[in-house]
DNA sequence: CGACAGAATGAACACTGTTTAGTATACTGA
DNA sequence: TCAGTATACTAAACAGTGTTCATTCTGTCG
């Protein structure tokens, strides 16, 4: 029995080897160009060898996505353990803050997982583990009446859509004449969560302050 | 010379025929099944015979995607020529929400055109004009004192970057719980908008109720 | 009509993902 | 230790892809 497991061993370890070397290849030099083939070839194994470990090249990006967004979830986990809480209404816009980084930060993984991907049936969970992290820190800040009384789960969908659209934009069209990507965030950022604010300021140059670090 | 202008229309016209024939392939079929082989055979061509209209796939689909841009352009423009002009705020998220049903619409188109390309050097005139039509219409609300001193270019790329979160994240994940559209595209553009108020109204409700058309 | 430019093709090349029959290897029980 | 078996692995093949090119076919002009 102990031969088995070490077996099985042998072949988790494999299988992590393929993971690491597919991420390796298609964030080396982009998803386009990635092949079974190249992939069989860098591990040292025949095409067909890969097919032991994976069904298809489906499934093995699959795992690859799920891998990117389970460090998505780190990041924005980690961002929650690592420091002293101040008000909500700032942790979420760390949060979402930390979200664009990633992506920018991670090019490759951000447009494998959420752009190019076309939509999958299995369930994601990752993907709703880090929409839950939003959901949580949204609905903080509504139950502590920094919002005012806005739909939670509406919200957190459209707070994402803001972050994903301002990181997925600069990923795609870098030659577009962007202006400085921090004013960028801080404005995307900044504008949807103030706007949500239950007390709007009353002039313009304080509600601006709040964004102090965007 | 009459029959050289001939030959040229003819030219032309097969070059409509094929971008029409790809246009259907990849609307119908999706993006991922279209091939130069499945085209050539639906215009009944051989394969070899593309290629003399179009330098590769590459060159096709740029061709395509600038069309989709068109299109985009032509509803926005459409839609600012057809009716008796309101409130310039009004138009921004008229325009915003027109944005986003066209890619609601022709979510392929949309997929195609701005979340499966990877970046090209090429100028892409097409994305700029309709960028310019969103400049526009914030730059109005900044002139016209609806909209606090906020940077026109940031805010434009920033109002960007929401619908086109929203667009992308709809399309691209249709298996997400979603709330009802509706109430996701009147919270991201009234949230986003109304946020850059010039004037911030006392209360949430006044505040909800510029949304009433979101 | 013949000459010629342009259009169109078929075959080929180098890729791709995937399957499978066959082989080598490692582990098992006796 | 050794035969038997289960597993790992490979080579080859299949069907499909984008692209090129020598060859053929065709419509136009002198």
């Amino acid at each position: 029995m102990s031969a088995i497991s070490h077996r099985q061993k042998h072949k988790e370890e494999l299988r992590r080897v393929i993971l690491a070397a597919a991420r390796d290849i298609f964030v080396r030099q982009g998803y386009e160009s990635f092949s079974m083939r190249k992939l069989a070839e860098k591990i040292e194994y025949s095409p067909g060898s890969v097919y032991l470990h994976f069904k298809n090249k489906e499934e093995l990006f699959e795992c690859l996505v799920e891998d990117s967004f389970a460090r998505l979830l780190k990041t924005l986990t980690d961002l929650r353990n690592g420091q002293e809480p101040t008000s909500p209404v700032e942790e979420l816009k760390k949060g979402m803050r930390a979200y664009v980084e990633f992506g920018l930060r991670n090019p490759n993984d951000y447009r494998f997982a959420f752009m190019l991907r076309p939509p999958v049936k299995k369930r994601e969970y990752k993907v709703h583990e880090a929409f839950d992290v939003l959901r949580f820190l949204v609905k903080r800040c509504v139950e502590q009446r920094c919002f005012r009384a806005v739909d939670v789960e509406t919200t957190a969908q459209a707070l994402w859509a803001s972050v994903h659209g301002i990181t997925s934009l600069l990923i795609q069209r870098p030659a577009f004449p962007w202006v400085a990507r921090k004013e960028l965030m801080a404005q995307v950022i900044c504008t949807t969560v103030d706007g949500l604010a239950a007390t709007p300021m009353a002039n313009g140059s304080t509600r601006r302050a709040s964004c102090k670090h965007p």
